[in-house]
RNA sequence: GCCGCUGUAGCUCAGCGGUAGAGCGCACCCUUGGUAAGGGUGAGGUCGCGGGUUCAAGUCCCGCCAGCGGCUCCA
């Protein structure tokens, strides 16, 4: 005799059992009729599931109370429209196999292995979607059956599937006690289709409103990519059109604020065929913008005791065979630069390509190798000295350019490069020294985020993946390290992560980790800390005892590289940079040409003052130069003309706010800027209006 | 690296076997205009690169290069 208890706290009682969507019935007609779905006991269910026993039970209906799209109506519908969409392109592909289809946050995928002749195409999707919106049409029930462990497993080698096998046995491991395969048919089990899966699933395909095949990919099974290629079908599905079609406006958007389209629009930045792949050249505008973050984080570092460093762009073999980055990293950098003397005579000797790469890797050959880090150069500027537990910490900066082999499919405009310069500092220090270094590294990040009006980061421990073998070093060590990076994660005050697998292969690290416009994740901000470069280079300080310490590393660069924290910025403000960071500060727009003299005095008093401004000397009128100016996002115009001439002011313009401020005396306006160029926006001028 | 898509003027894109196009931008001329596009004229292209099919190839086929979306990777 179940007793439900709903949410608003009441209890129902049933002398039978019932399934959810007859507890829906017995509150309301309209309440079953928007059903989609249960929760019992706060797990997510069919809305047929049989409720044999005391339980918690809340309806799934699509919109939540507030009139919200309700995420767990969601993921029933998008894991139902993953099963709609394979049974179309079975039909379309009867020779499909079907491996794994989850729902995502904002839309699903179905893993599918098709048969070499007959790929997909994205020329199918209009195929595939004739065959949903008819599945959908029809309004098949989703129909839940149950095999025991052997019947199943039984009918699945029958059918012969090795992935639904593979995904059964997974299934099976994964239960406690007593296991049952569950497969969902789309309408009658035995005649319509069907596929293996723990569901649950919305009561039938015509709930599903609006739906769209996204996009392909190619994916591996189990992630492994030396096992089968897959292919990868992305789709997304929504209750209404009305919802779809504002999901995809809402991606034409952020499209808008792309980096790479942002980059190109505003001229911050290029990538030339020809230069390479993944190589930022940055341009003037763009280089203001980082030059400015540069001098920001410069002022910050000299507040904190750090002294700056210079050192070349590559190194010898041998010292990257005694910090361990080669060869073990060697697939990762670009290959070794030889010596003219010693190509020579390796070229008389008829020395091949693999016996070079082999003579390289066991060290009877050198030759230089591009930095893939800074670590090395700075840990040989420390050792180039003795030093005294007095001297400790040094904290050696360097805006130190790296270059890093990243796979062709990973490059992603000045998110993913392969030359970027790392805002890098590395600090030596004693043991004990390592929780206030610590923080010290993290306050570095907090300012830069709260200067930039960044808030949305996660925070993100890495740790060692303890069935990993990539990691060098003590153990020991690694759990003290380890250790120091949660106490000082937790002394930020902040939510963060652990996250095993995500350490560096020498030590743990404090990860800073942003979305960008597509919702992809970057890593900004790191701090890392390192035992095992000073054991590997042995390095020493002397301590009181009079006796040789080994000191402890940490790796720091607050923005992380330039490159990427760059392109995470501009999406950021959308390309309309705050006015110490933007390029282009003010635009004098003259009326006409007879203001031209007056806007040229206005320039110098400007650039006089330290500020960047041009003037717009074309042949246009007014509000062509207003539309201009804005498009290219410049902070302030300034519109000229003789009024303004004749009284000594600026008619102001401020980006964002589409309507003329009024006037300003000339001289009250250049102070006011050059005060929230200073400022970093503290003041602004905009606040005199 | 893998799968799919894309590559045409500085930028955004149309053209998809038969004489290379548009808008913006650029140059010049007219206009001298007070708050989101005044008017005209003109310059600008090995249609990503290399092969092939064809009387004829941006257009069809093959290979390469690059970009995009994912997968894998990420010191």
């Amino acid at each position: 005799m179940p007793r439900i208890t709903l949410p608003d706290g009441s209890v129902k009682e049933f002398d039978h059992a019932v399934s959810a969507r007859d507890v829906a019935e017995s509150i309301g007609a309209r309440l079953a009729q928007a059903a989609v779905g249960a929760k019992v006991d706060g797990e997510l269910c069919d809305l047929s599931t049989v409720l044999d026993h005391d339980c918690a039970l809340s309806i799934v209906t699509e919109k939540t109370r507030e009139g919200q799209a309700d995420p767990d109506a969601l993921y029933l519908l998008r894991h139902s429209t993953a099963h709609v969409m394979a049974e179309a392109i079975q039909r379309i592909v009867p020779a499909a196999q079907l491996v794994y289809g989850p729902p995502l946050e904002n839309g699903f995928y179905y893993d599918i292995a098709f048969p070499e002749d007959r790929p997909l195409k994205e020329g199918d999707f209009e195929a595939i979607e004739a065959e949903m919106a008819k599945i959908v049409r029809e309004d098949r029930p989703f129909t839940r059956y149950e095999l025991s462990a052997d019947e199943g497993m039984a009918k699945l080698r029958e059918e012969g599937s090795k992935y639904k096998i593979d995904n059964a046995e997974r299934a099976l491991q994964a239960a406690e006690g007593e296991a049952r395969l569950s497969w969902y048919a789309t309408g009658q089990p035995g005649k319509d289709w069907e596929d293996l899966c723990r569901g649950p699933h919305v009561p039938s395909t015509g709930r599903i409103g609006a739906f769209k095949v996204m996009s392909l990919a190619s994916s591996y099974w189990h992630g492994d990519e030396h096992s089968d290629r897959l292919t990868r079908v992305y789709g997304t599905a929504f209750f209404s059109k009305k919802d779809l079609e504002a999901y995809l406006h809402q991606l034409e958007e952020a499209r808008k604020r792309d980096h790479r389209v942002l980059g190109k629009q505003l001229r911050l930045f290029h990538i030339d065929e020809s230069v390479g792949q993944g190589l930022i050249l940055w341009t003037p505008a763009g280089s203001v913008v980082r030059k400015e973050l540069q001098r920001f984080i410069a002022a910050e570092l000299e507040k904190q005791g750090y002294t700056e460093v210079f050192t070349p762009h590559i190194g010898k073999l041998d010292l990257y065979r005694t910090s361990g980055h080669f060869p073990y990293y060697q697939d990762s950098q670009f290959p070794p630069i030889i010596e003219r003397e010693q190509m020579e005579l390796l070229k008389a000797e008829g020395c091949s390509c693999a016996e070079l790469s082999n003579r390289m890797t066991s060290g009877e050959l050198d030759g230089f190798m591009l930095k893939p880090m800074n670590c090395p150069h700075h840990v040989k500027i420390f050792a180039s000295q003795q030093h005294s537990y007095r001297d400790l910490p040094v904290r050696l900066a360097e805006f130190g350019t790296v270059y890093r082999w990243e796979q062709s499919g990973e490059l992603n405009g000045m998110t993913r490069v392969r030359g970027f310069t790392q805002d890098d500092a590395h600090l030596f220090c004693m043991p004990e020294q390592i929780g206030p270094e610590l923080q010290g590294c993290l306050s570095l990040v907090k300012i830069i985020f709260k200067t930039l009006g960044m808030s949305e980061y996660r925070v993100r421990v890495g740790l060692r993946d303890p069935d990993s073998d990539k990691y060098i070093g003590d153990p020991a060590n690694w759990d003290k390290a380890e250790q120091a990076c949660r106490d000082a994660a937790r002394s930020l005050g902040v939510d963060f992560s652990e996250e095993p697998g995500e350490a560096a292969f020498y030590g743990p690290k404090i990860d800073f980790v942003v979305k960008d416009v597509i919702g992809r994740e970057w890593q900004l901000g790191t701090v890392q800390v390192d035992y095992n470069l000073p054991e590997r280079f042995d390095l020493s300080y002397i301590g009181p005892d009079n006796r040789p310490h080994r000191p402890v590393m940490i790796h720091r660069a607050p923005f992380g590289s330039m490159e990427r924290f760059c392109g995470v910025l501009i999406e950021h403000f959308a390309g309309a940079f705050p006015l110490w960071l933007a390029p282009e500060q003010i635009r004098v727009l003259p009326i006409s040409e007879k203001s031209l003299d007056y806007a040229r005095q206005i320039r110098e008093m400007l650039a006089a003052a330290g500020l960047r401004v041009t003037i717009d000397e074309s042949n246009e009128r007014v509000q062509a130069k207003i539309k201009h100016g804005s498009a290219m996002k410049v902070p302030y115009l300034l519109v000229v003309g003789p009024r303004d001439a004749e009284n000594g002011t600026v008619s102001v313009r401020a980006f964002g706010i589409e309507k003329d401020l009024g006037a300003m005396p000339a001289d009250q306006f250049a102070r006011a800027a050059a005060e929230e160029y200073q400022s970093r926006g503290k003041s602004t001028v905009k606040s005199l209006f």
